[in-house]
DNA sequence: TTTAATAGTTAAATAGTTGAACTATTTAAA
DNA sequence: TTTAAATAGTTCAACTATTTAACTATTAAA
């Protein structure tokens, strides 16, 4: 690969990264109750799919501080969505699970935004999102690795 | 194409898309100049790439209200990487323009986020990169002819 | 049994965001 | 032409998200 068509490459994607990003977002914002916002959500949806998680889990997944995540925990504790379970064995450690309520808000929200997002993606042929989805996969993945290193 | 197939590349997207996003914004952050955040960065590149624009246009484009870009470019403008110029036929306009300090952080910055973005984008073989990339143009084509609807 | 490490919280500071109210200016209508 | 509506941008208050440093509590290791 030439040097001129890898940075024309990396000139594309960081423009179409952007603007998927930042319109993704947008329509997640539309779909999710106002009571919460697109990280909060994405929180409910991490600690229904682990089904417990813990405070310091969150910070390393979402890539934030640990004191950011007591934060946003916080304010989806005061409204009700989650509970903090306190672990018996290792009294250090404190367990977040979904209440009744953020169960349900989860719930009802996630199926609104797996339409949206579900209206994009059957506007491609089978064989192409999947070949896209498998290369984005494969570039996480080699993102992630990255974690071993540092 | 069956439900059950959707659904599974709806999941499989999300999470993908989930992680990228938190970990290429990570990458940026170590590339960046300490003195400026991700989206300070980005607010350079596109007035770098537009030599000059609007408030209003810049808000479109982050989609965002006007007052989150005036609170944005007021902080570049104190640190001397952005100027206003008012546009003297329409005197409402108030262009905005990169100083030459402005364009020199940006050149710089830009450079090594080229390089980290090019570090992943060379791990692929050029064909693959290149039908990624078009899928996600597409893809953005898709959900930038949404607000034509709105 | 001190010392290290680990899990989580608190507090101060900063960035980003919204929404409503505002100023200034231009365009359109009566 | 004068008044009303639209447009461009700012200000302010309130809030979320984030970092860093200092802290408590608890467990593991020397």
């Amino acid at each position: 690969m030439d040097r001129k068509k890898i940075d024309e490459l990396i000139e594309r994607y960081i423009k179409v990264s952007f603007t998927v990003t930042k319109r993704a977002e947008e329509l997640v914002k539309c779909e999710i109750d106002p009571d919460i916002t697109n990280e909060q959500h994405y929180l409910l949806r991490y600690i229904h799919q682990k089904e417990r998680c813990t405070s310091t889990e969150l910070a390393n997944v979402f890539r934030v501080n640990k004191s950011a995540i007591t934060a946003m925990i916080n304010r989806l504790v005061e409204k009700g969505f989650v509970r903090r379970i306190r672990d018996e064995k290792d009294r250090r450690v404190i367990y977040l699970a979904l209440t009744e309520k953020g169960s349900n808000l989860f719930a009802s929200t996630e199926e609104r935004v797996h339409k949206v997002v579900g209206s994009f993606i059957t506007k491609f042929s089978e064989d192409e999102i999947e070949s896209f989805i498998q290369t984005y996969e494969k570039l996480a993945n080699v993102l992630l690795e990255l974690e071993v290193e540092s």
